[in-house]
DNA sequence: CGGTTGTTTGAATCCGTTCAATACCTGTGG
DNA sequence: CCACAGGTATTGAACGGATTCAAACAACCG
């Protein structure tokens, strides 16, 4: 279960038929290592280069066979943790969060069901972030030694890895630009019309959807306050742009938010 | 010549017993697409993993055959260039920009040789940046494809191009977080001690550089305006910390550049 | 239901920007 | 070789957007 964001053209699948809510996968199980199959995953098309046979899909199935349950606020790993795997989230969502050694913290970014977690282990053998969920989520576990073996026989799901790989630094690159050269009301507008996006592209409504994180969270992954992030959505409301009552936002005016 | 650079444990070879003058090189030999040999290239342990055979390097030889002089200020590709190759730079330095619809500007990253650029293509098939000379120099060009092709066959050629990959989007990480939460004096510091890092592993002085790059670029690069970025370098000057005369510099205390 | 955590809003402050003036290089042509 | 031009760099003063500090309020959870 893996997929390239931040870049549109690699997402060339058709979003899924329906999203699996997260309270029916598996539920009786037990929290960890339960056995998942990409080749019946409602989310394969979102995460997996759509050119595979079955024979390559029965292969992806013989190394990504387990799941595990995260509960909101817990860690999936931790920066300095040993790498082996990368994560495809199947339900839920979460934030990645560097340090400094002073101890500022900053979000990275905020990962949803269908994206990966973990790449940027692979270049020095352990991991670089925290991956925190927020809320009660489930990840696919996908052991990368033997991720490696697959792309060297199966060329689509080689070029597949390195196409989410160039996503990340193509998403992370648009993210420099924009705590670089953006006001703070323009970073929360940009910030909602990308959550809107990946929302959309997943099924869900693009113009109404709930937050997961804290202002102060969102504050932190913006390079802002959060009172400051709280101060934008006030004023995005009294412009009528957005409806934004707590965790729940709508989104009046796409277009007015994209002109900000 | 691929190196994996943010990521300092990918980076486990010895530095370069001598780097190569950029005039040195095939000076009399016209412009583009001159001969070129990986097995006999002075910055090889810079940017190939090490534990390749003479056969391997030969194949390698075979695909990276041609090289590329670029003219100080002259563009070596342009956002939607269509993707084909990625390069990696033999002598010289190179600033990457990416650019907002409504035409602001900002620099993602520094590049100097032994660095790999063009890495952001493989996601849409287009360069999603400007590639840029700071100084005239020349890079190795290898065609993606056959790229592809050979880490199917060379598993630590695989291993490299993802930790290449990897160590890129750890080294955008720090930028995020650089431009998320540190204040201009802390930024410039920053800015200063990392280069000095890697021209230091590339067997140059980590005391005393020159800038390749003008203090608007530096300036767009750290999320700060130029007269900003002149501002720090006088209160180091000032706090005898750097020493810097137009572009060179010196540090005379790194230590206390750190803490700053 | 009470305590904790998260959110909103206001007022004062401060860091970095903006605007402006001057000085300094670097390379080019007379 | 020198003078000159254009880009580059430095520095000061005023301004403004975001932060800081503070207080009140809302939402959530055990």
């Amino acid at each position: 279960m893996l997929i390239a964001e931040a870049c549109e053209p690699a997402f060339r699948a058709p979003r899924p038929a329906t999203v699996t809510p997260i309270h029916a996968i598996q539920a009786d199980v037990p929290a960890a290592h339960r056995r998942s199959r990409c080749s019946t995953c409602s989310m394969r098309a979102v995460c997996m280069p759509p050119e595979l046979t079955p024979e390559q899909l029965a292969r992806l199935d013989s190394v990504i066979f387990s799941t595990r349950s995260v509960k909101r606020g817990e860690v999936l790993y931790r920066t300095g943790d040993t790498f082996q795997s990368i994560y495809a989230i199947r339900a839920g969502s979460f934030k990645t969060m560097v340090m400094h050694r002073d101890g500022r913290e900053h979000v990275t970014g905020f990962q949803i069901a269908g994206e990966a977690l973990g790449l940027d282990g692979v270049c020095a053998g352990k991991q670089n972030c925290d991956a925190i969920a927020l809320e009660d989520s489930v990840v696919c576990i996908i052991p990368f030694a033997q991720l490696e073996a697959i792309c060297r026989e199966m060329k689509p799901m080689q070029h597949h890895i390195y196409q989410m790989m160039s996503s990340e630094i193509v998403r992370e690159s648009s993210q420099m630009m924009l705590l670089g050269t953006m006001s703070a009301e323009q970073r929360v507008a940009t910030f909602l019309l990308n959550l809107s996006k990946r929302f959309k592209a997943r099924g869900f409504s693009a113009a109404e959807f709930h937050l997961r994180m804290t202002r102060e969270e969102i504050g932190c992954f913006l390079g802002m306050k959060l009172e400051t992030v709280s101060r934008m959505f006030s004023k995005f409301q009294r412009e009528h742009l957005v409806n934004a009552n707590g965790k729940t936002i709508r989104i009046v005016d796409a277009h007015g938010l994209a002109q900000v």
